[in-house]
DNA sequence: ATCACTTATGGGAGCGCTCCCACCCTACTT
DNA sequence: AAGTAGGGTGGGAGCGCTCCCATAAGTGAT
């Protein structure tokens, strides 16, 4: 490694080429890796690509080769819970560990309102990023389809539906509620409120379905005055929890499916003089730093978001490479992938 | 708003001249909102690039022009505290939001171990970024100083000392730890024990000095064996506090220079039986979830990440202005510009 | 009417790569 | 001996812009 003239204009293609002796073309080829350059020339073109400090352009390449060695992961920002949630980061800095290895860029972008539609299709096509990494679409969100339509790479973090197009990563959501359900049943709870999610979010549903499922396996009727709708967030988890506490005064515990409404529930249960654990046992989702700060701590069902950041990159490259080969649209979206990661129940205090 | 073709190519800016009938320096002239061109003429490209959906290809755009629009967010993914703590989300997404309403590019890169610096470089100079946000460096950072040397546009989330050369981004650590102990003491607290955080980071040495100053200006004597020093992290936090409540039984108070050492303060005063805020008053710094979270709600410092964030992004692109203006290195160099963003307490139960 | 400016516009010359075709040479075939 | 593959290599032709110079047209002063 010499130093590569502190600052200034940076050596070209062309000049490591005439360094080495070499055409244009064979300092291409070695750059790129391509196996048809002789032992002897890739070792002169490395050395001289070493002794200039030589880096290749990304612009340059991305305009002869027509890709950009780039994706995008756009977050919805509008929720602004990228700066409340752990979910978010953790999923980011999953993508990012995964493409460190990889000579891909991460654009990072927020979708603001449902309305940026337009910006984002022509910010895609400006940049002809390689793919996209969608985070968190709600059911009817039309960036999705836009995206394949437009036929452009794309993973999405939580499928919107059973029969979701486009590849996707999650957590197991009808697991984690069983699981959260039967660790409930096992501590003796029989009457086990849930503080749901927002139905029209698939993975809310799937929560919904494991709870429904789980009390029914358990032999435990189903109550509907024990089940409230809730919008993941705090606020909502309190006014539910109050609800419930009046429509159903007896029961013995509470499954929220985010920590953000376990913690509102809590403080209502607190409020109404419950005891946590001793008179009520509480579970949420998430298992975000929230859970481990709670007093009692709170049982969570850990999703592993980092790992879901790592799988959706993964996934993404695995659908460039693809694209790239050439298996078009069509017989590409035979069978979209969709891998689902396994949730933990931490167990902690409050249950 | 027309439909642009389904997929496949996209029009080019020789196209969109054709049709407009006008040459392609004009084109390129309204595209870049220059003031050079007749209304008429404007009218009519600005009608063919409606009509045909045209979106300048960035890479093209960057060859040409030798910028690349775009910047590079840095962050120490080592510590992978990314991913627990909201400073970073908090920041990034501050950055996202000024960025929102620019047309330049956010490259997220995640810094890891230090033999990164030349890995970096080399991205750095193969994307030429405009500008680089470095977040959270330490006194010893070696990439601020290579930046400084590359003469990229930079700006840092944290002078690295008194004299930063570096334009820098910083909360204002010190009246922040005065604001807390002030508070401290105006609760009749009067031994206010501090869990600093590394000495070898300017902004926690800051504390550390608004902690003594404050205790001098509230006629405390400052007392050594109140001051324990750890790294931000809960596992030290813990640690320190047993050590405190070896060494100074009596304490009455402890300011804990992050929400994660604070937590951990918290277990151990528990567990030896302390009662919080009864016995013992505890402040924490960052007012992050944690903090709203914990039982009982811990005052703490709080932060503008967001703000801090945005700012950082509105002084570089300020920067980048200046560095295109040709106001070269030697004079900008000149005055560093920092800026410092004010705390805030925020009293909850712990105090 | 002439000259000197100013303003609007067209288009050539790159920016630094990749792609691909032509070419050379050696190594086998028949 | 001539013919046929190939591997290895050089370099032309772009990719889609921006920059800038040349040119055309318009304006007012002489």
């Amino acid at each position: 490694m010499t130093a590569h003239g502190t600052h200034g204009r940076r050596p070209t293609l062309e000049e490591v080429a005439a360094r080495a002796g070499v055409g244009r073309g064979t300092v291409s080829r070695v750059i790129n890796g391509s196996p048809r350059v002789s032992e002897q020339t890739r070792a002169a073109v490395e050395e001289a690509v070493a002794e200039l400090g030589y880096v290749p352009n990304t612009a340059a390449r991305a305009l002869a080769a027509n890709r950009s060695d780039s994706i995008a992961v756009i977050v919805p920002e509008a929720e602004s819970r990228f700066f409340s949630e752990p979910y978010f980061s953790g999923m980011v800095g999953g993508v990012g560990l995964a493409l460190a290895d990889t000579n891909l860029q991460l654009l990072l972008t927020f979708a603001r309102g449902e309305r940026e539609q337009d910006r984002l299709t022509a910010y895609l096509a400006a940049h002809r990023v390689d793919g996209v990494l969608l985070i968190s679409v709600h059911a009817d969100d039309p960036l999705a389809d836009r995206l394949l339509q437009l036929d452009i790479p794309t993973v999405i973090s939580g499928p919107r539906s059973a029969d979701e197009p486009l590849p996707s990563v999650d957590t197991d959501n009808y697991e984690g509620a069983r699981s959260a359900v039967a660790h409930l049943v096992s501590r003796g709870r029989r009457s086990i409120a849930l503080i749901a999610g927002p139905q029209n979010v698939y993975g809310a549903e799937r929560r919904t379905a494991g709870y429904v499922d789980q009390l029914a396996a358990d032999g435990i009727a189903y109550d509907e005055k024990l089940v409230a709708y809730a919008d993941f967030t705090e606020e909502m988890g309190r006014r539910r929890m109050a609800e419930l506490l009046e429509r159903a005064p007896g029961l013995d515990a509470v499954f929220a499916c985010s920590d953000l409404m376990a913690s509102g529930a809590r403080q209502v249960l607190r409020e109404a003089g419950r005891r946590i654990p001793q008179d009520v046992s509480l579970v949420g989702f998430d298992d975000s730093v929230i859970a481990r700060h709670m007093e009692p701590g709170l049982t969570s069902v850990r999703q592993p978001t980092r790992d879901m950041g790592r799988a959706m990159a993964e996934l993404l490259l695995d659908e460039i490479a693809d694209a790239a080969a050439g298996k078009r649209s069509s017989v590409r979206r035979g069978t979209p992938r969709h891998l689902v990661l396994p949730t933990e129940l931490v167990v902690r205090g409050s249950s």
